[in-house]
DNA sequence: TATTGTTATACTCTATAACTATA
DNA sequence: TATAGTTATAGAGTATAACAATA
């Protein structure tokens, strides 16, 4: 994303101020990661997020589809073209619930179930590949590190506490632009 | 993003599958991360996108509007109406080089200084913000672990490495679907 | 009246191509 | 002929609202 060869004498500098940044390492740690998670999900219908569907209805009880929606953060509208797309390729099905005519559970099909072990196989590869440059002990040291910042992010951000980024941040000078 | 507490029972199960994988982790602390941030350059006109433009155009040398948007991976295009509106909000100049009347040169206005200064700040501020569960040891082994991943991936990603992904995938048993 | 799932409409972003003025 | 910058057009993706069936 940066490397600009073209200007080797000024780039070095602002790459260094940029490589100094938290934010900059976790942007490009990420990009990479899912750059190839991406290659690896494109072929499941509806890419990341089908295959997050996917996995939202690998369960012993059946959701309705309003239920996985909410659970994984989506639109009940994108739901139907999400779920049609994924029906049609045979990975799950839409079944009505007996209790609620209105309802459609989702449930995984034999090939669906492969699908999600496929996918795991090969993002377990490309991880290992994101990873490559670490030795075994750092991968653990950084996997657990990260780790205990998701439990925490996960459990604050949720209910959006962007209040209190913005008050901490009110005591910067004057506005920003 | 998960955390359905309608189904603790499974609920929990799943969640601890996701939680112990290192894409998840590194999702949910990105998405943390950029939020926040988000919300901290929302002010700048172009966004996260117009704050890029503002620290490229930060040198002593200015370059033209193609040489940023080749550094920082921007399509011209869109490079026209980012610098509009930075432009528009007195953060940027454009200069006709002297050396050719084709190129625009961009330069930093002191408020545009001003403004990545106060930015910087409040990005420091997100930072610590997300890394608040961490004592300070752990935060400087996390950013040194984080550092060494991204230059590696940096230096690779770039040219597009994706077929030693696909080919190392390629072991993989079927098609995905 | 509220909710599930669907459909239709509008809006935002982005990518593509065309245009000008220079080189 | 190629390039810098701009503008216009088309497409994908997303959100909003309206709808039918059921609760």
């Amino acid at each position: 994303m940066t490397t600009s060869s073209q200007h080797p004498d000024t780039a070095l500098d602002r790459d260094d101020a940029l490589r100094a940044d938290f934010g900059w390492a976790l942007g490009v740690v990420f990009r990479a990661y899912r750059r190839q998670a991406d290659a690896v999900i494109a072929d499941v219908p509806g890419g990341p997020r089908g295959y997050h569907v996917l996995t939202a209805a690998t369960r012993p009880d059946p959701l309705s589809q309003a239920a996985i929606a909410q659970e994984i953060g989506l639109d009940r509208t994108v739901m139907t073209y999400l779920v049609d797309d994924l029906e049609g390729a045979g990975l799950l099905t839409r079944r009505p619930d007996p209790r609620d005519r209105r309802a459609r559970l989702l449930e995984l099909t034999p090939a669906g179930e492969r699908c999600i072990a496929a996918v795991e196989q090969r993002l377990a590869v490309v991880e290992d590949h994101v990873l490559h440059g670490l030795p075994d002990e750092d991968r653990y040291a950084l996997r657990c590190l990260l780790q205990r910042v998701a439990q925490q992010a996960d459990a604050i951000e949720p209910a959006g506490d962007r209040c209190q980024v913005m008050t901490a941040i009110a005591n910067g000078t004057e506005s920003i632009r």
